[in-house]
DNA sequence: CCTGTCATGTTTATGGCGTACACAGGGTGT
DNA sequence: ACACCCTGTGTACGCCATAAACATGACAGG
């Protein structure tokens, strides 16, 4: 059935796109292999997730498998989508702040429960139906903000990826804790040879004795933050040099427009002079 | 030499920050091991760095290289360290957006350079000098902004995994386009499996036909603009919410706010000078 | 000069991985 | 009754990291 496939990949696009039409018989089958991947991914990481440890969980050989999946990586692209299907419908009103920042969560969520997704490398994976389904309310969480098609696009992927970077730190954090057997935390701890040099560097010497890294910020909170700030400023960049009736920069209020001469950008004197020192004050 | 001390995260200290007292040897070196890997891995990526083709590039046996390192792992750490080095000193003047830009351009380099430095995984990556520098030259750029000691850190790195985010993306699709000769967009473009079932997705559909995937944006460029313009905001954010009942930098006392006139951002004249020294000195 | 020590390189072996290939048995269509 | 195919099996290949024992040559001290 899949025997010979291994490097057909429109071959792994039937596979993700299948139609449910799956047979209920009582030996080995996709679904239940897909399934005993992401039990073994959980608990194990990517990297732990070999064909034999999956046969092995299923109680056949390692050879059985390949007559349902083409091979391993294919495998992973089913997990993927196989997982993507529990994210809950993020709402689909609201304004593309709240919508994109709730899609981000949700991938959040899902990266927490599934770690191994993070880890996930190459780029030529296929997405499927749920994955797609995934894709396209973020887009369209976006797609209405005055932004050209190949920016939101860009938005898009930009969180994404943040997502994925963040979750693999973590990843790689709690995978290096189970294979050790040590926490985090002890084994930086006891990197002394390392700290003993650091005292040449003067700021992060600074940093760490204002208590920078006792407690740091939450890495997700923190970048998702800067990132839907960035983003803001963008589309709203973009609306004020649409049209006149623009908003004020400084405050968000609409500024009203005289009949005549040069278009005002800020609602009043005093959010002009706040813009200026902001400019002045060395930034954007 | 290295011998027995594959789980010692001290003696990879001791390698990474050894003096450079190399003996030129006519034989094998840690130096001319690091080499090797650095020009394996820059022609076939993370996953083609073996030891055994490092050895064979050397000519001497697999085992050989383990008189001098400890492991695979330890290698690549010598090897990112190494690669470090060849970044150029960033300038320590201007304002933070400036710098903070010029060391995210100088790591995009790095990452161009030697595109395995984004497929380096794992959260016990010991660093080595020239690695402490470039996080001390990114610190610095941001530790006079006003940000508690934790956002500074918290920048950084968010500023750096991008960095190796994007780079990411790159790495993957030049790697999948060595091993099956295959161009990214060609193997895409033949997927007309996937694309038969897109027209569901009326988003997705709705960019494809306005373009937006035909000239996509520069990932990097878009992202860093992004970014920096997210940090930006909270730096102003903070300065703004100093003008009210702020605090001094400087002393962390609270500040006096005149009824009129331009506010202020130190307690006191000789917090301001402390200050502008600070500044004046180097970023330190 | 002999000899013990140490740095260095080699040989061999273990256990893991993905998967190609030839084969076996049982159910189904003709 | 027969052929065929779907499914599962066994064996084997080539790759990987690295542990352990062994060989060699330089060099220091007696």
């Amino acid at each position: 059935m899949a025997r010979g496939r291994a490097g057909d990949p429109d071959h792994a696009v039937e596979l993700l796109w299948r139609e449910g039409g799956a047979r209920p018989r009582q030996g080995l089958s996709l679904d239940r292999i897909v399934r005993a991947g992401v039990a073994l991914a959980d608990a194990e990481g990517l990297a732990g997730l070999s064909m034999r440890k999956v046969a092995e969980r299923l109680g056949f050989t390692t050879m059985s498998l390949y007559r349902h999946v083409p091979g391993r990586d294919q495998l992973i692209d089913l997990m993927c989508d196989e997982v993507a299907a529990e994210a809950g419908a993020a709402p689909e009103e609201g304004d593309w702040r709240t919508r994109l920042e709730a899609c981000a969560r949700e991938g959040w969520e899902l990266r927490r429960r599934h770690p191994w997704l993070a880890e996930v490398r190459g780029g030529r994976h296929i997405p499927g139906p749920h994955a797609i389904a995934r894709y396209e309310r973020m887009l369209s969480a976006v797609v209405d903000t005055g932004l050209t098609p190949a920016e939101v696009i860009a938005v898009v992927g930009l969180v994404g990826r943040f997502l994925d970077s963040e979750a693999l730190l973590l990843v790689e954090a709690a995978e290096a804790e189970r294979r050790s057997g040590v926490s985090h935390e002890e084994w930086w701890g006891g990197r002394d040879a390392l700290f003993e040099r650091l005292p040449a560097y003067p700021t992060i010497t600074r940093l760490w004795e204002e208590g920078g890294f006792d407690d740091p910020e939450d890495p997700f909170e923190f970048g998702l933050a800067r990132l839907l700030d960035g983003i803001s400023l963008m589309i709203h960049e973009r609306y004020e040099s649409r049209d006149e009736t623009g908003v004020c920069t400084v405050c968000g209020t609409p500024v009203d427009q005289p009949a005549s001469g040069r278009p005002r950008a800020y609602c009043s004197p005093s959010c002009r002079q706040r813009a200026y020192r902001r400019r002045r004050s060395g930034g954007a």
